[in-house]
RNA sequence: GGUGAGGUGGCCGAGUCGGCUGAAGGCACUCGCCUGCUAAGCGAGUAGGGUGGCUAAAACCGCCCUCCAGGGUUCGAAUCCCUGCCUCACCGCCA
């Protein structure tokens, strides 16, 4: 959510701020609903004083033994026009509210303009693609003929977009949940989390998914739960509706979760294999930090995630987004992009982005700043860290050998018993 | 799922037949005093949001709202009524 003053205020740098999304939308009912709702929230106001004033009396008066039926009938009539003046604010409110759930982040001065990922920015490189002597496989030819990946009986069990991995493919899974778990809490200070994967409509609004992409999310309608897109959700709003210590920041946080996804607006796109999947496995990487640290804080969670892919050897880029290209509630996002041997490119693995004080307006989380004063929203910031099918797919490509094993990133060989190779039969 | 009890400030806890209780008392914390140091003692203070005035902005002053949430009764509700949520206990069921 943005800052309400900010679009009193500034309301011209809002409609800018849209454009440069490609959101194009009328402001102009929303200037007139915060209009409208001061003029009634002071008239109301000023009437509640009064009869606040008059009841006051009327207990004097009582006391007293004195008759002040007047005062009453008078009090009783102005708690009528009180009750219509509040149920025109409810309404108000209520629409000024679904107005404002549905405005994007402002993007930090930082991001480049630009209208698609065309105009995404290459921050750095890392690594060199092997040379492969040979034409390489699609992950999905290399996991069926070692047997690790099943997509058909993952049709058969539930619809399309859903896979069983099996064998030493779910047991590489299995490690590289570990090492990733192991790496952020050991190495990068992260807390482990286990949170709920089900959860409800103010901790998805918290974050963001609701009200505007309900149709991305799973839910589960007799409940008022939602499954999560991602542990962003629940990560995110541990600390909804909490007055922090500034002493207490940054707070650093990783879970291991499934992810669920309707992918809507996916419809035909990566069908082959398991790039893009309705349930997938992630670590996730969240922070919460007092506002002047969030781009240094951006930075060092984009290096925590980057570790992930330096350790195994996996070559990657990190592209920063451009204005037209950014998710709703982030402000600055940078994204890893493994290579992909098959595809002879680089695909998404990973996000990273700062959201400001975006998402803490929502979930009302803010802090006690040490120098006093009122309590100030906190940044959150959220990055995968990283995406456990995802990474699978790169070992499997970027790891492909010209006999139809897969050699097993070091890193991950404690989590296997050592084993340097998956092997066909 | 059933029955019973309960949800008050950072925490504990009081709130009488509805009015002077945004909330007694205690603890904790902050500042000051006192003390050789510590402890004790003394004094003062310590919720959040909204909105109006003043202001460059604050500070400051006023008003409104908030005693789980939403509705109702009333001139007036922490206090009465209804619904929901949550917590605890027992029963049922269960990985």
């Amino acid at each position: 959510m943005l800052d309400p003053k900010w679009i009193r205020e500034q309301i011209d740098e809002v409609r800018s701020m849209l454009e440069c999304r490609n959101m194009d939308l009328d402001l102009s009912e929303l200037s007139a609903l915060e209009v409208r709702r001061r003029e009634i929230l002071v008239d109301v106001e000023a009437r509640k004083a009064r009869r606040n004033e008059g009841s006051k009396t009327v207990g004097a008066k009582r006391k007293a033994g004195e008759n002040c039926d007047a005062l009453m009938e008078e009090m009783r009539c102005l708690g009528e026009e009180i009750k219509e003046l509040d149920a025109e604010l409810e309404r108000i409110e209520r629409d000024f509210e679904a107005w404002m759930l549905k405005l994007p982040n402002r993007p930090l001065p930082s991001v480049p303009v630009g209208k698609n990922e065309e105009d995404n920015v290459v921050v750095r490189t890392w690594g060199t693609p092997r040379a492969l002597p040979f034409e390489p496989k699609p992950h999905w030819e290399i996991a069926e003929a070692l047997d690790i990946l099943d997509f058909e009986r993952g049709v058969k069990l539930a619809e399309s977009r859903f896979t069983v991995v099996k064998g030493l493919g779910a047991k590489l899974a299995r490690a590289l949940i570990n090492f990733m778990l192991d790496l952020h809490t050991n190495e990068h200070g992260f807390m482990e989390i286990n949170p709920p994967i089900l959860v409800n409509t103010a901790t998805m609004r918290g974050t963001g998914q609701l009200p505007k992409f309900a149709e991305d999310q799973y839910r589960c309608a007799n409940d008022d739960l939602w499954l999560i897109p991602t542990a962003e959700v629940p990560l995110t709003n541990l600390h909804a509706e909490e007055i922090l210590d500034e002493a207490e920041l940054p707070k650093h946080y990783t879970a291991y979760t499934p992810c669920f996804r309707r992918e809507a607006g996916a419809a035909g796109r990566d069908m082959r294999g398991m790039l893009r999947q309705h349930q997938f496995d992630k670590v996730e990487l969240v922070k919460l930090c007092a506002p002047q640290n969030g781009e240094a804080e951006l930075e060092h969670l984009t290096n925590c995630a980057e570790k992930v892919l330096q350790l195994l050897e996996l070559p990657y880029r990190v592209m920063a987004l451009c204005t037209g290209d950014m998710g709703f509630a982030s402000a600055k996002t940078y994204d890893l992009e493994v290579w992909l041997p098959y595809q002879n490119c680089y695909r998404e693995i990973s996000s990273c982005s700062i959201c400001t004080d975006f998402q803490a307006r929502r979930m009302n989380t803010r802090y006690r700043p040490e120098a006093g004063g009122r309590p100030q929203y906190v940044c959150t910031l959220n990055g995968s860290g990283i995406a456990i099918g995802r990474a699978l797919i790169a070992i499997l490509e970027n790891g492909q050998n010209s006999d139809g094993s897969v050699t097993i990133p070091r890193a991950l060989r404690p989590y296997m018993r050592e084993l340097e190779a998956i092997v066909p039969h």
